[in-house]
DNA sequence: TCTTATTGACCACAACTGTAGTCATATGCA
DNA sequence: TGCATATGACTACAGTTGTGGTCAATAAGA
């Protein structure tokens, strides 16, 4: 039920959830032009990963005159949340403390993090 | 270098970390009672996990008559620092706060964890 | 002592992953 | 108008993962 995205599906997904603001969707020559730079990948590696994930039900196609657009078709938020919640109940059995002690222990959480955190718990105290 | 363990490998390692305190190790047949009630994998599912995991070096075996011994040879908080650290990269850009908002979000956090949380964050602003 | 259960060694096998090649077609520039 | 290029469809292929079978040796109980 649960879609399941793989790690480099997921750098294509991350991409098109990230330009989300192009409504059209991308071509898969822009997925591969903005992953270009991180990933070494060919052109022909990110359309077989495109074709994984419109297979999967994760996006969806529209035709453009002789190619494709690619939109999401499933939500960032939803999808994350998930993943986030599988996660921790792997390695963490669940508890979020533990996590978070360890990527502060491990990095350094950034101001940011720390103050956002603190809304965060201000918020589900009440 | 980081050894990857695998979903269900990763099963196999809590039941060896958990019971650290058994000094000597556990026994394949020890690693499958203890996963029987919620795993229901056989008993040769269980010694075909140890088994890579030793060829991974996650594991070392200790001769006991006719078995073998299994102790974890990485440390567990190396591990789930270094995977909390992958994951929060891949799936949230490195941000700490989205991830416990997200995860704050879908199951709500327990008071353990709130309390947890604001203590450590106590500290981390020292 | 003979049988049965345990254990490790080795093997199997399909689905998923990462990474790409080939081919035919369509298309835009020279 | 013809050729280089982009594009999608299909194919490949080895490594990982989940799940478990076979087999031979051995240990332990009847």
């Amino acid at each position: 039920m649960a879609i399941k995205i793989s790690g480099a599906e997921l750098d294509i997904m991350n991409v098109l959830w990230q330009s989300g603001d192009t409504q059209a969707g991308l071509a898969a020559s822009d997925v591969h032009a903005r992953l270009a730079n991180d990933k070494g990948w060919t052109s022909r590696t990110v359309k077989t990963l495109l074709a994984r994930l419109v297979e999967k039900g994760a996006l969806t196609t529209e035709p453009d005159g002789r190619r494709y657009l690619y939109k999401t078709a499933i939500s960032e938020t939803d999808y994350k949340t998930k993943a986030a919640g599988q996660f921790v109940d792997r390695i963490f059995a669940g508890r979020a403390a533990p996590l978070v002690a360890h990527l502060a222990d491990s990095r350094g959480l950034s101001e940011a993090d720390i103050s956002e955190l603190e809304k965060l718990l201000g918020e589900l105290k009440k």
